[in-house]
DNA sequence: GGTACACCTCATGT
DNA sequence: AACATGAGGTGTA
């Protein structure tokens, strides 16, 4: 049953301010569902919250549950963030502080543009990438969860965690949305088991540990107090965030730090959750796939046995932190995107035109070409042939064959 | 301090 | 068909 309030809005957003087919799904958060053709939503806040959007707004709808219950682990927004107008509960301040909508994106990427020459290149294509600020609880436990794995899996594995222990927050087409668990749920006794039988590996007993020591040694409040001061967990903050130096700010420094303490957490996925948990924008996240470009594109580790040791890893953010400023980890974060194997279609567009015009050509009794992303770096294609004259089943024949991005423009 | 190596699981390539 | 590799790493020796 669909709760109240379930009328769409608008927000006036260009796509280049924020695109969310990009934002949702670059891998800084993994509870984005898609629940009909270009939309995507997620329990946040104890609400369904749905989005779409054209090239003049965005377009949301929040579904509340249909009994008025407790407000579940997030606090309400506070009123002196309501843009008021109907929006008594304040939907509309959830979306500009999650979508984090305050900074000029368009001057950012300027910016970033103007000082480096390879984000003049790349990002014309990645324009509209935003970093969230998610819940940092959330964002912890997601990135414990990213450790050797890959984004359709902790998106399963964030969705399963939701599903058996985060509260129900109401349906959409049937499907069931639950918010995330709070620490307290996770720090039960059977939930490594569990977790282990879901398929979570070593990561069960990560989460279990940092469960517990969250929720009854140093208490969500030690976490939320690691936040940006300018950028709380809600609401407009006022303390000032202290000085930029080369390894990033003082209160960047001590949450990565005091991050290090929780089992499973390393310095990649520390500066994960500061970075998309946190508020600290020049939080720059080196995993294997950063480092590569740090290496292809930036003459990193050329050396003969060069790998991404501590002392690369800190070189490396540093020299991004130098090179584009306060907010480096959001233009790294536009990077790392551009290389995502599931946006590569942007890269090789043309190419792929091409390729369907000819294949369109060659196959003259009309086939269809559907390539749809499966996987990070894989594609599916499905190559349907129809029935000159139509007969109830039009589909004759479906080959499906699995095929390697990379080897795909070469091939054929 | 820097370097191997194991670690759960899943999907893909050989 | 078995085996290796890598996936947005971390903990340990």
């Amino acid at each position: 049953m669909a709760g109240r309030a379930s009328e769409w809005h608008k927000l006036p957003v260009s796509l280049k301010e924020l695109c969310i087919n990009t934002t949702l799904r670059c891998g800084q958060s993994f509870r984005w569902r898609k629940s009909a053709e270009d939309e995507w939503s997620a329990a946040l806040h104890g609400r369904i919250l749905s989005f779409r959007q054209d090239a003049s707004h965005l377009h949301y709808r929040a579904i509340f549950p249909s009994t008025n219950a407790t407000p579940t682990s997030l606090p309400t927004p506070p009123a002196s963030n309501v843009p008021s107008e109907s929006d008594d509960d304040n939907t509309l301040g959830l979306i500009n502080h999650y979508f984090n909508l305050e900074p000029n994106l368009a001057q950012l990427y300027d910016q970033w543009a103007a000082s480096d020459a390879n984000f003049r290149k790349k990002a014309p294509k990645f324009t509209g990438v935003r970093i969230l600020r998610q819940d940092p609880w959330e964002a912890l436990i997601g990135f414990i969860c990213s450790s050797n794995n890959n984004i359709s899996r902790i998106s399963s594995m964030v969705h399963n965690l939701c599903k058996h222990y985060g509260p129900l927050i109401g349906h959409i087409n049937d499907e069931p949305y639950h918010d995330f668990p709070t620490p307290e749920a996770l720090a039960v006794p059977e939930v490594e088991a569990h977790l282990m039988k879901l398929g979570f590996g070593y990561r069960a007993k990560y989460i279990a540990k940092t469960a517990r020591m969250v929720a009854e040694e140093k208490g969500l409040a030690w976490l939320e107090g690691l936040c940006n001061p300018e950028s709380p967990v809600f609401g407009k903050g006022t303390a000032p965030a202290g000085e930029m130096e080369d390894g990033g700010r003082e209160g960047y420094r001590k949450a990565q730090a005091e991050l290090l303490a929780l089992h499973g957490v390393g310095p990649k996925v520390a500066d994960c959750v500061c970075l998309f948990g946190l508020g600290w924008s020049e939080s720059v996240p080196v995993d294997t796939h950063v480092w590569q470009i740090a290496q292809r594109d930036y003459k990193f580790g050329k050396g003969k046995h060069a790998s991404l040791t501590q002392a690369m890893y800190v070189a490396i953010a540093n020299h991004f932190r130098k090179l584009w400023g306060k907010e480096a980890g959001w233009a790294h974060s536009v990077l790392f995107t551009a290389d995502l194997k599931a946006f590569s279609d942007r890269i090789t567009a043309k190419v792929e035109i091409k390729e369907e015009e000819v294949l369109v050509k060659t196959e003259p009794g009309g086939s269809l070409l559907v390539d749809e992303v499966v996987k990070k770096d894989t594609i599916k294609r499905k190559r349907v042939k129809k029935e000159p004259e139509a007969n109830e089943q039009q589909v004759v024949e479906i080959k499906e064959e699995v095929v390697r991005r990379s080897k795909r423009s070469r091939a054929r």
